[in-house]
DNA sequence: CTGAAATACTCAGTGCCCTGACTATCTGGT
DNA sequence: ACCAGATAGTCAGGGCACTGAGTATTTCAG
């Protein structure tokens, strides 16, 4: 009787909303890369040689979650490790041809998959979708990280 | 070069937005129970006596993802599982006071917590947010189970 | 130049999320 | 009355996501 109506609460939309997402990218993109990893992969595609920190940061994984996406990668030959010599914490990340061609063959077809994926909204209203999430979620972060103003973040 | 850019991906800001509000949860809500454990209590407090496949379809998991978080609130001591004395294959489910006192407890929460959550959109922004996440979602959804039209679901 | 603090990464533990294969139970058509 | 197919749940396995604790390396203050 005191029950609650899920469907505008953000949190259980957003789960939906992964899923659905999660579900469509198995079938229409890829079952071998993930969603996550392709992310990887477009990072290092934009910025060769980043540590292991630096590419979490840009895709949005924390320290362990990254160690483990990038252990995978480079465990099926799609990018290789190397010490950085100034600075012997630090691993410094770069695609292998493989990793490039497989993020160009995955680019297509994500293209593809969200065009599906947003075809129930006009090309106004999926701007809005873009603008709101990007909000809602940028916002949420910067609680997280009273330090830097969100203006500074992108 | 051929890098492309993730804040236009609907699966990346959905990712995004999910991880933004898991934090939010744990520190405004709870570090005990999950946002996908209170969508089970909350989905039990409305219709006591549901059975697990049934539980995981109003809130949208699997069967097995479904049986995970189940057992867990019944170690927890959060609701009870008795085999139906009509069909011995199911498992009919019903929480405990303890369930129904932390259901309403967290009901509390959860409501200052997406009002936190939601603050950088206005009232009328929050609402095509929620229709427009609701209409990918449910579309993405419905391409997987073709049988039944979109508008025969909730 | 040295020790304390900061930083990059690893590891263990918990929880969510899916698939595919399996068991137990029920249902319906012959 | 039977058995083939459907259904509810379990289990193993892979991947994402976080926290908290620990190791190695670097940096910086005194």
């Amino acid at each position: 009787m005191a029950a609650v109506d899920l469907t505008s609460h953000p949190g259980h939309l957003a789960r939906r909303l992964q899923q659905a997402h999660y579900l469509l990218w198995n079938t229409m993109v890829s079952e071998e890369i993930t969603s996550p990893q392709f992310a990887v992969l477009n990072a290092l595609v934009a910025e060769p040689g980043l540590d292991q920190r630096t590419v979490g940061e840009r895709v949005g994984l924390d320290r362990s979650t990254i160690a483990e996406v990038i252990s995978r990668l480079d465990r099926r030959g799609l990018l290789g490790k190397v010490r950085d010599p100034q600075d012997g914490r630090r691993f410094l990340l770069r695609l292998t041809d493989e990793g490039r061609r497989t993020h160009r063959k995955l680019t297509v077809r994500t293209a593809r998959m969200n065009q599906v994926f947003l075809a129930p909204l006009t090309a106004e209203e999926q701007t809005v979708f873009f603008d709101l999430i990007r909000r809602v979620a940028d916002a949420a972060e910067g609680l997280r990280n009273p330090g830097e103003p969100a203006a500074a973040r992108r």
